[in-house]
DNA sequence: ACAACTGTTCTATAATTCATAGAACAAATT
DNA sequence: AATTTGTTCTATGAATTATAGAACAGTTGT
């Protein structure tokens, strides 16, 4: 899996690392029990710190989509049945996403279209 | 149209009242042509700083989406040709939020269920 | 058993962001 | 003429982001 990290990004660099992270499990580039690198040898790749990739780690975490076992290594989770009430807050995320490409002058149709195009280079689990 | 800031979020307040703005234009609450209240009632009326709501404006402006008449006051720019580069920004912004519902074990199916709840309760432009 | 590696925890620093506050200016509106 | 407008300036405090180094204790590989 590829990571590209742009330290000039106005997104922090460890949620830049979360989000490909979940981009490579979505597209099946890694599944559930792989293991991550371990936060050094991550961080020494990437050419970032540490604890920046040790944030990411957690994140992940928190979100339920990896599990640290401490002084062991981070491993990928099972796809779980997901709560109705993350599925209100994915809603919540991709609302302003899509009243944004409305009001810019995206039509409906093609907000369909951007999402299957998303959804095509993405693995059913 | 009404505004819910919620000082605890992780979201800025800036960022908040962009979103919500957005989301009642596309909702087709406020309309082109329409003026927005001045930084100063705004924020009285929100119960925030006026450079808050300033910061907001000027968000919306960079966007395309309201132009700023100096002295005079914000109104909603009418929509336009978007470009190819925000319409890949707009796949960009929600690349993440789709690839985290697949990872968490939303099927594809549902998630175009998603966006379509959500572009329902929007207005066609 | 020993060495290497693991995530964790602690302190520390610098830059940036977020939110607030007050003041003053010049143009537009009433 | 008085009020309201967005703009600009300085200022402050809290929080966030990213880096760095050190030490600890458990796990893994040889």
């Amino acid at each position: 899996m590829i990571i590209q990290i742009e330290a000039e990004s106005d997104i922090p660099i460890y949620t830049q690392l979360t989000n490909q992270i979940i981009e490579g499990i979505a597209r099946g580039e890694i599944a559930p029990g792989d293991s991550l690198p371990s936060v050094r040898a991550f961080a020494a790749d990437l050419g970032v710190n540490m604890h920046t990739v040790n944030k990411s780690y957690h994140e992940l975490e928190k979100k339920g989509i990896i599990s640290i076992v401490p002084k062991s290594g981070a491993i990928i989770s099972p796809t779980e049945r997901i709560s109705e009430e993350k599925k209100q807050q994915i809603i919540t995320d991709l609302k302003p996403v899509i009243a944004e490409a409305l009001v810019l002058g995206v039509n409906k149709k093609e907000v369909q279209e951007f999402v299957n195009t998303i959804l095509g280079e993405m693995k059913e689990r």
